[in-house]
DNA sequence: CGGAATCTTGACGGATCCTTAACGCCGGTG
DNA sequence: CACCGGCGTTAAGGATCCGTCAAGATTCCG
């Protein structure tokens, strides 16, 4: 069953579209700002996202990017606003869809199957598994023959942007812009430190890595 | 460069649209009927789909039934309906987006951004094979006989200018200039040097090379 | 305010990669 | 048959890149 998860501020909207997508076999979660919704989409990950971009709290473009760090489900944007600029922004900054207010619901389902149709991964992995190390996504967690390893906020998104893209060779620009920013693409002697950690944290053998590999000149990799 | 098919049987829409999308750096080509759409499709697969449903030999949607039968590049359909229904049935006969006319351009642009940015395999295809080895152009990984075979980034940069052109015939200008920059394309002894490394590396016999073949006097090829 | 955790910075040895030069082979040519 | 240019092969040197360590700077949190 996919999950999906509904960000709007309108209470009534929000129980209609509840009702509505039960109905219809989705499983739904719901909130009505933006905290709230990246706090629901990082604890449940969801197969799909319908964002309301008029929020109290935060501009939803911002929840947006935000979400955009981590996950890649689908996400359908509902707005008021009918201009060119604010389609073109909120597509731009990692939407899928756009449809503005009021939309029918028929049409709603329908882009819903669309994008999902596209997205087969909807329940994308929590976890990802070495024989000597599991890295679980969701809950921000690294455990080494069933211990907890303590990593610091850096060393994880150096090691979640790898496990994301398990064979895939990443770049030391796309690590440093991902992780520090693009400001910092020279920045490779970053890199070298925090990998060196991480192997000590991960490996077995730091001097032959098995999963954390290095492209001497390009970049990094992790290997499943 | 991405190929975008636009079907439209409107010649003014079609003349606008072309010269837009060529200036944003799209290689297009135009259909102005369903028949004339499929057949430009079967012969030169484009990486995206843009489909006015109101066309005069079929409908569009049986256009775009028969396109999904064998293709999976993203459509972005085109029409003067505004009714659910019509929306709806596009969507779920296969097609990936839905605007009504008439649509500002820069929203169509982001559409197609959009879009793009989900279906990256649609467009060429991420691994090439043969039968002894097989490039992985997505990774960047190469592996022969299942084992990973491990390639400096000039290695790389040669190979894969040469595998995203199977067959086709590069000048050792081209592959000098595209590797060490322009002011290089007299060092046709690096190519020697690198060609012969890649040989090691994936070739079963280096004096008789099966796939990375020598143009005397003109360059290398490719074949896969 | 103070201690702990984390991040930044610099330096060094070692590994990897690029460049360069030399030599043998082959086919074409005078 | 000798010569010559283009290609394949190899190996050594130097340049670059990486792993490692440790100390100082900064941030975080009680």
């Amino acid at each position: 069953m996919t999950g999906v998860l509904v960000v709007d501020d309108d209470q009534h909207l929000l129980k209609a579209l509840r009702i509505t997508l039960q109905a219809h076999g989705y499983a739904v979660e719901t909130a009505a700002d933006g905290e709230a919704a990246l706090i629901a989409a990082s604890r449940n990950p969801p197969g799909i996202v319908v964002l309301d971009l008029g929020l109290p709290d935060m501009d939803g473009a911002a929840v947006l990017r935000e979400l955009r760090r981590w996950s890649t489900a689908p996400v359908l944007v509902l707005s008021a606003r009918h201009g060119s600029s604010d389609k073109v922004d909120a597509l731009d900054a990692g939407a899928d869809d756009y449809i503005t207010k009021p939309f029918g619901l028929e049409e709603l389902l329908a882009r819903l199957r669309a994008l999902l149709r596209r997205a087969p991964e909807a329940i994308e992995p929590s976890t990802v598994d070495t024989p000597e190390f599991s890295v679980d996504l969701g809950r921000r967690m690294v455990t080494r023959n069933g211990e907890p390893v303590r990593l610091t906020p850096t060393e994880w998104s150096i090691l979640e942007l790898l496990v994301r893209n398990p064979g895939k060779l990443i770049t030391q620009q796309q690590i440093l812009a991902s992780v520090w920013g693009p400001a910092y693409e020279k920045e490779a002697n970053y890199l070298r430190v925090y990998m060196a950690q991480l192997r000590r944290k991960l490996e077995a053998d730091t001097g032959n890595p098995r999963h954390l590999l290095t492209e001497a000149g390009i970049g990094y990799r992790f290997r499943p």
